[in-house]
DNA sequence: CTACCTGCAAAAAGTTTGCACCCTC
DNA sequence: GAGGGTGCAAACTTTTTGCAGGTAG
């Protein structure tokens, strides 16, 4: 039942592939961003990443990072989400697996926590088929309050 | 087992209630604004809600039905969703009920589809509890194809 | 050398706010 | 008549776009 370890493509595998056959070019910046943004586990907003490649590169521009995001969002490594604060924030999808998370955030300090639950994916295919819907992508986001503030 | 109908308010009680306890006053574009939305079904954005009101009255302006919409969002009459197209959107809170609805979203044609689940409200009370939020309120978005724009 | 890419600043797009006047209680 | 409500326009915020110059292939 194990399945085969073969389409196991790096992100930058997959970001390689899609500018060569999109006619694409490289850049210094967008290396910057990229292997910034990968770096980063969580849920990020742009100003934040922005923040983050220029300590490396203090001249990167900010149109640079909401273009590459857009980059990396297209060619499948990236989802945008909404948590409510007027943000957008990206993360990472997972290239090889079919193994989808969502969030719980708490309202009150802005945790946000990931969780994995495969009955509940199955239930929202359940769902779609009954209204003939095919499903492409999801979010399920939880908002509460997170143990620490539930103390306070 | 059946749920006593002791506290059957109409959403235009609950809002004369919190307009009375928080020393706030009636106005009559308020009053236009707040038939507009209880007359429509569905999930509107801010610009769709004050074309509609205009047909009553075109003098109404845009800010007016922001914070109208405000208003209802904060006597728990409305609730604001963010369906990814950049417009926030308004749909009538369940007032008296605790049957939650999620939506199913096209992503080619926009259609909105309600849906009620209660095992994935069962599943999603249990991992909130697996991590020791409480939640209050949740968001679950299914995007996909609906029937018509998959024969397409 | 030919596009694509970048940084900057201006422009968009959606929402909020300040203000003078109006209206409800 | 006091204080909230309104419309208008300006302000704000987040994201996009136009442009002149830089750079990868």
């Amino acid at each position: 039942m194990g399945a085969p370890a073969i389409e196991q493509k790096s992100p930058r595998d997959v970001l390689r592939d899609y500018i060569a056959k999109n006619g694409l070019k490289n850049s210094r910046q967008r290396d910057v961003i990229v292997e910034t943004f990968f770096a980063s586990d969580g849920h990020l907003s742009v100003d934040e990443l922005l923040e983050r490649v220029r300590v490396v590169d203090p001249k990167v521009g900010q149109a640079t990072v909401y273009r590459t995001m857009k980059l990396l969002a297209s060619c499948g490594l990236a989802e945008v989400r909404q948590f409510g604060d007027g943000h957008a924030r990206y993360e990472r999808a997972d290239v090889d697996g079919d193994e989808h998370h969502d969030h719980l955030i708490c309202t009150s300090c802005g945790t946000i926590v990931e969780f994995v639950e495969p009955e509940i994916e199955r239930l929202q295919d359940r769902v779609a088929a009954d209204h003939g819907f095919k499903v492409r992508h999801h979010k399920m986001e939880l908002y509460g309050l997170c143990p620490t503030c539930q103390r306070r």
